[in-house]
DNA sequence: TGCATACTTGCACAGATGTGCATCTGTGTA
DNA sequence: TACACAGATGCACATCTGTGCAAGTATGCA
């Protein structure tokens, strides 16, 4: 009973990945991660992919839970990272995630590449919706 | 709009691998497919993961919708197979799944190689819940 | 031609999942 | 200490998904 149990958290932890992947928004979100190489906060995501705060949030929370990313609390910001070192399964995961075709995420590339240039010394420092951002993209 | 209902298109077929794969028992029967390195039958597919005839059945369909798998009607048989050459990121998926842990399959694994065995010349003959195939497991 | 068998598919229902809204927690700042 | 803001979470609801049941299709055999 002990070995079933583990073998099924074992297995809910790939499947739990899978499933967080296999929704269009978070893929887009988890894709960007793969190729920005760069920390992101929630509010950066949501400016960059239009989401709700709700979505972004819960995006980028059940794709840390699955360990494909990591989190780092940094102030009342938090950031999120393509966790890197995992288990052969989820590498390869990843590496069929980073083989997808650029085109389909063309726009999103972009956009992220905007909304990074507005950090300082590489920090978060505007929220989303602002201004700044708006006018940027306007 | 053509190219966004491209986009579309393309997108779900990878989303479409991606569903298909992170149910358990559709995990379970695809990464069986991987290791065997044979074709197999619904039949044979039933007895070996103990699935009703629609739930194998429609499992290996909806694998083979996405590409992952293809298949080959024989007579009133059809065998489903893995597929080569896909498109890398397919590929990468399929190799994820060739990187899980083998402890977690080895019943399946132990009763695929008793379902095979009751083939005659590498054909499936015997249809599922067989007296010869509960005489063999018991 | 009639029948058994292998497989597929439509239907109904229970459980899981995505989303908007509102609320709550935690952190920085005045 | 009070307030503003980034982010997390509970609730209600619509949609999606897995499953059992039963009927339908297609193939082989007598």
């Amino acid at each position: 009973m002990v070995i079933e149990k583990h073998k099924a958290v074992m297995d809910d932890n790939y499947i739990d990945a899978l499933k967080a992947l296999a929704e269009p928004n978070r893929l887009r979100l988890f894709w960007l991660l793969v190729h920005v190489d760069q920390r992101i906060t929630v509010a950066e995501a949501m400016d960059v992919t239009g989401e709700t705060q709700y979505n972004a949030s819960r995006s980028l929370k059940m794709l840390y839970k699955t360990g494909l990313l990591t989190q780092e609390k940094r102030g009342k910001w938090v950031y999120y990272t393509l966790a890197y070192q995992l288990e052969p399964h989820l590498d390869k995961l990843i590496e069929s995630v980073r083989c997808l075709p650029k085109e389909r995420f063309s726009d999103i590339t972009t956009r992220c590449k905007q909304r990074l240039s507005m950090r300082v010394d590489g920090e978060c420092m505007i929220g989303a919706n602002s201004e700044e951002w708006l006018n940027l993209i306007s």
